[in-house]
DNA sequence: CATGAATGAGAATTCATTCAT
DNA sequence: TATGAATGAATTCTCATTCAT
């Protein structure tokens, strides 16, 4: 008998492969790499673990892409940000804004994407994915430098320090939820120090 | 009558307890808090998985030590430095400076040390680190902002994006480590970048 | 949609959990707790040792369900007898005739559940249980007082002293398999033991 | 250069040897087998480790010697009443009354000794110290058969009965200690117990 | 194709025993 | 001779991955 792989099936399929990105995410976010075992993952998706290692061959490769679709998700909100209009240094301040208010809502998982490793392979990506962070700076850096708006500066030192500024920073009140500083102030104070560190003028 | 312990005796044991944290920061060293098992330990120390615990009571309290007398060091280097003489911000760049130039030359022991969490004992330690280093970073701040050198800012969080950007600058070019920059330079523009956030003038 | 799960796979599930009460009661019965390792229960009941953990949290929780379910049949079946017809001193010498004689049957393992103590958690456990063989016995006890078969005297202490003494009794001879008297006539001097114990009359 | 091995060191050594039995006889009688570890014996005595295995070939053979020797000096107590003046009920009574005071006194370490197994050699040896125990009482039952103040009975399950009752009866009571009834109440109805199972008349 | 029970290598830790000093 | 540091096999428990149903 034929198999006639109909619409709804294939639906079915992705929307499976979703569900299990979806509870990875939400694991990993709670609990951090250690909570999200794939027995948890194949509890909270409500499939069984055999069916994740249909749709994903490996652990590691599952959460890889837990990893790198998360942050091409933030590195397009960033993206559109800094090629959108106004001055390099408009445009970077609204940057850095947005991902430290994005990460302050969703706390635990920014630390883990950005700085919790995991094994080798997570390793690996998550390398390349601060590089993508990093490049979306580099880009209004290299704006602000050509408008003369920024000194002259190693873009690449630039952009690596930036992103690693914010992820700081927002890491410790992240660990100790009580009795942080308003966000605001936060985010206020993160914003001030990138602004200086590339444009030398206040 | 008790045997005198002699003093050859004592000295193999501090030896041997110094191989043992040795071992265990050549293992995150190059691997990260995950290749460092008691095991690992035992081999790369030339000892046995049990004289390991006669050293240390268990893994969390090893690796505790391991990394709160790595960061115990650090800081006090960098702790000399801002309390020498020079201006606020000379002591500022010279800080930079030295963790960036240290950091480069057992690299990734700095990053596994400042970000990578383990169990959570350790992590518990790691947080007090992350804490200690910021801790120095106040300081400077404080003495910049009350002699005019540094405009208006906040210290907890200038001092937080200080670590995030070097160490995060820092763990990049550890990574890929062909086709690297000059380390001069690039220690060069790490220390401008820092300058410049708190400074606001060039 | 989710499969049903099949009655033949229930049956192998409850056989295999079966399987490992088995085979940990076999090991306790041979060879005492001490043989009773987790890798030993799997062995005997070939299954491996991550598999026991699929049944049996810990393996405490194990070898607690193991005494208390033996402890339990047990109890169940001397407290038929108790609650039975006849005179007290009847029903007296048919409990503890029963138990002797079961126990000269599956010999260790009544020994090993009465005596030998293990991790803190199954030894409350098997506190416990020696309270409920107790129980048993101070009902008949009581009822025999009430009716004054049995002279006034110490409910408490003389269960306890019948579960001691036919315990005793039973595991010597257990003990040095060979050349032992008759089960029967064995039987016989320990009920008569507790009978004059609890009577005082011939 | 040929030693002399002096009377002061002939009284040094066996000094040693009695230290390490008593460290052993204090930590079973503190904790039970589990808590007696040769590395305890070793603090406990204020010798080494490899001292311990000067004195005694292995574990085993130490905890031997220390259940044999304590239950030699009960046995030799027993003896004494139970080959004095009186009845052979009075001896008998006499006898059980004196073991359980003196178990009560220093609860643990009987109940070690009578209930707690270690490993096989010191089973072992259990087992023949309670045949030890049983055969005092074997001569006062025979002795009371004979002289026809005791009805005609297994005089070798009597023995064993008696054992194990009166020390059923008195390890609970040292499990749970608080709350416990008077030790002379419980001492009495332990050898009324005993007294009509030999008995027969009130 | 989905299921989840089973696998088994590997982790941390303990402790009786040995042997260089 | 006495010491106690070192050994290493054994223990309990975890979890990514597989495969019979």
């Amino acid at each position: 008998m034929a198999y006639q792989r109909s619409a709804l099936m294939q639906e079915r399929l992705s929307e499976n492969r979703a569900r299990i990105l979806a509870a990875a995410r939400q694991l990993v976010a709670e609990g951090g790499f250690r909570a999200a075992s794939i027995t948890a993952v194949a509890r909270v998706s409500g499939l069984s673990t055999g069916a994740i290692y249909r749709y994903f061959p490996s652990k590691s490769v599952l959460f890889v892409e837990v990893l790198t679709s998360a942050v091409a998700h933030e590195c397009e909100i960033l993206t559109a940000i800094v090629d959108g209009d106004g001055s390099a240094r408009e445009r970077l301040r609204a940057a850095v804004a947005s991902f430290a208010r994005r990460a302050l809502k969703g706390p635990h998982l920014a630390f883990a994407f950005i700085a919790e490793p995991a094994d080798p392979d997570v390793e690996a990506a998550r390398i390349l994915c601060r590089r993508d962070f990093g490049d979306v700076f580099k880009r209004v850096l290299r704006a602000g430098m050509a408008s003369g708006e920024f000194p002259k500066q190693s873009v690449d030192v630039g952009a690596a320090c930036i992103v690693g500024a914010f992820t700081e920073a927002l890491v410790r009140p992240v660990e100790h939820a009580g009795g942080r500083r308003s966000d605001q102030a936060l985010v206020r104070a993160i914003v001030d120090f990138c602004d200086r560190a590339v444009g030398g003028t206040d």
